[in-house]
DNA sequence: GCAACGTGTTAACGCTCATTAACAGAGCAA
DNA sequence: TTGCTCTGTTAATGAGCGTTAACACGTTGC
């Protein structure tokens, strides 16, 4: 078939689609004749590659939440230095997910309550043990803030990254930047 | 009638429970029963008070973008003291308003399109007059920062400070002061 | 050649849900 | 009393939409 490190599969086009049309407006406002239509096949058509628009939604939240906490376990195991560079790379990692990716970020936290129990309960399992890995290193960075502290000032740093509405009218790599420093300047304030 | 100062009126009552549901599960995600049901009535009730579903979000989303600017410009007019100072006081206001009205916070940036264009433009004018506000005042701080780069870093505080999803287990007052130092830290890092 | 399968199509079903219709009672002015 | 307004009610309407049914056609394995 066409599986070519290029070419996506028919699947793997629909969710690229759905998660683009369900951020721009949100899960009940599009209808699967719009996702059909934005791969080029008519609405039922779907449904021989998925169980229903639910599913689409759970595969796309759980699939998110499991690259991100992949992705930020790999780079803890594989940033050699103190804990200052690993949480520079947990904040590089989630800056270009949050650039790249951003309507599935978008998706991540504003339809998780659509999901079947199971799925919500998986999502959200995924979600809070990404965060407990930024806790753990910024624990290590700032001893005597309280946990609690470093949980809401991790939330509250996802909310700057996630906040990137379009790059503006600075480049990529400028965004990228701002946001690093950014993100520094709200977590070196915990040792206020 | 029963329009005390302590008493809400039938239409405030309607708005506050619809802020709360649709921020919960979202515009669509709501039926007007379910409204109806949280003051009391019945769903084609509500009839007597909007024209339409739509019309209580338009409402919801005119008054707090409206709010949100005429709480700026009032901090901004009334504190004495220099740039600083009238930084520290617009950033007080909107934790102010973050955590007292998070179900209207959340609306603010998740519902914007289901708006006829009209209300739509609005809205995003009431929005971007409060952004500069902001950016006046962190442009007259951090003089060598380009306008660019203020206005994302305006964004990125208020993604952050409008993260709080609950109080967690620190009380109000400690959530108030632990945003108010990651915010400034946020903007502190502009001048690196 | 042909059965099986994968992947489409269009038409129909059924449910949800915003909205409107039709009606009713309480409070109040004349 | 009479009648008007305000604020409710329940029943009906009608659109939108997810889903399923029924059918078609190319490819592949035997």
């Amino acid at each position: 078939m066409t599986t070519r490190t290029d070419a996506l599969t028919r699947r793997e086009q629909i969710l690229k689609e759905a998660a683009r049309l369900f951020a721009a407006r949100g899960f009940h406002g599009v209808g699967v004749d719009e996702i059909g239509a934005a791969v080029g096949i008519s609405g039922p058509g779907l449904y021989r590659h998925f169980a229903g628009k639910d599913a689409m939604l759970a595969e796309l939240l759980v699939g998110i939440s499991g690259r991100l906490l992949d992705g930020g376990k790999l780079r803890v195991a594989d940033t050699e230095g103190g804990p200052d560079d690993v949480l520079s790379a947990l904040i590089d990692g989630h800056i270009d997910f949050a650039l790249d990716d951003r309507p599935l970020i978008t998706l991540h936290d504003r339809e998780l309550d659509r999901l079947r129990d199971s799925d919500r309960k998986l999502v959200r399992q995924l979600q809070r043990q990404y965060v407990e890995l930024w806790v753990g290193v910024v624990r290590e960075i700032h001893p005597t803030a309280p946990e609690s502290e470093a949980r809401i000032a991790v939330h509250a740093v996802f909310g700057l990254l996630n906040s990137t509405p379009h790059l503006g009218s600075l480049g990529r790599p400028a965004t990228e930047s701002l946001l690093r420093r950014l993100a520094h300047g709200a977590f070196a304030a915990l040792s206020d």
